[in-house]
DNA sequence: AGAAAAAATGAAAAATTTTTCATAATTGTT
DNA sequence: AACAATTATGAAAAATTTTTCATTTTTTCT
């Protein structure tokens, strides 16, 4: 999970991160609208912690611009009063949610949690490099030209996306695959990973799936 | 489409009711938040329009009670001035939008269709009788079982539940399901109804699915 | 470099799903 | 009631997906 945190008073902006680093979260920082909105075409967060009084364009500024983007990153923006005309407008202009200072940590941490469930739980596809899995359909959407999957293989991609970048176990993919006990004597699980390849590299030209000799399989995109 | 308008106004309740259906929606009228609450609880409606002021219990409070019973169905709040707390107010309270008066019955149907067209693409269930169709797994969940899907029969299950109640002919289903233009020369309509009836009937001992003879098929639930 | 373990692969076998087809049952009309 | 049109059904055929299996290739370790 990797947070940003947009604050300008960096004695609040430190705090945050460490904070989220004690969390086991990742948190990058910026003091100023202009730094947020080249860190977030940049980068992917899962949740933007954004003040709404900081230099060079606001933080209600880059919300809206970031919404314009269709981007819809879930978004906390941080008021320094409880200026309901604010929160009104903070909402208006796709906030997710708005904390007033001062604040807990505690209060940050549990609102942003509550606004990454939400928006997973809205999600509908998940994309990785140009290309998109779609949840509804099952197919595989790549710049060029839509995918038909076997279920196997979607469930299969399912599970590299939620896992990508971290080596998955074939005992893993047999259970949430194959909701079966990983058994030795097949290998179904190499065989699909073989044909999912294929359908991947056929359309996209890129490796996505790596072996991690020994110990499974690591999905590596964009 | 169904629309239940809460407004102690006659005037204004009849109008909105006269338009609607007008619109070619079906529309119920409630005079105070006791019988909006009984008629809620009593059958489904795509959306609620809900004045603020209304006899016996406050529309927020309808709100209120409408969400704190899991119901999600759309609401707009009707409020008599632009007053930004009661705003806050109704959003924090599971409002989906709300309409300041005076309003023009345009502005009603534009956000009533926003509003349902919102809601609809946030579900991942279509739920009938007390059976859940789950769109992400595709599998059909009864009181007491899970019950696998093929495919076809799946698309074929959620084009049923998409036109609830009206005839649905089999050039439709061709289309929706099949992405083919309808042909007569084969019949895997009516064997793949077949094969639906069969696992339906088996699992629920209801006929959910009637035939329209020389028209096409009806879906009738709860 | 060579051996052993792990993973990849092509192709066959098995299982499942989809479609076709012949026939039976049902419905509406006369 | 009889007929024609429409729909339902069982079972086979075809197509697709999943799984197994034997063999080859790759990786790691010595």
């Amino acid at each position: 999970m990797k947070i940003l945190v947009v604050e300008d008073e960096v004695q609040i902006a430190d705090s945050l991160k460490k904070n989220f680093l004690a969390e086991g979260y990742s948190a990058q920082v910026c003091y100023d609208g202009e730094d947020a909105l080249k860190a977030i075409s940049n980068s992917e967060f899962d949740a933007i912690l954004l003040d709404w009084r900081i230099p060079k364009i606001s933080g209600i500024e880059v919300c809206k611009r970031v919404r314009e983007a269709k981007n819809e990153t879930p978004i906390i923006l941080l008021t320094a009063l409880s200026d309901i005309s604010n929160k009104i407008q903070a909402l208006n202009l796709g906030a997710d949610d708005y904390i007033t200072k001062p604040f807990s940590f505690e209060e940050v941490l549990a609102r942003i949690q509550a606004v990454i469930r939400r928006y997973k739980s809205t999600l509908k596809v998940i994309e990785f490099d140009n290309n998109v899995l779609d949840l509804l359909t099952r197919n595989l959407r790549t710049p060029d030209e839509e995918i038909k999957l076997t279920e196997k293989e979607f469930e299969l991609l399912k599970f590299f996306l939620e896992n990508k970048g971290n080596i998955v176990t074939k005992e893993q993919l047999s259970e949430d695959v194959w909701k079966l006990p990983f058994s030795p004597t097949t290998n179904i699980v190499e065989v699909t990973v073989k044909n999912l390849r294929k359908k991947l590299e056929a359309n996209t030209n890129k490796k996505y799936i790596k072996t991690a000799y020994g110990e499974g399989y690591i999905f590596i995109s964009e």
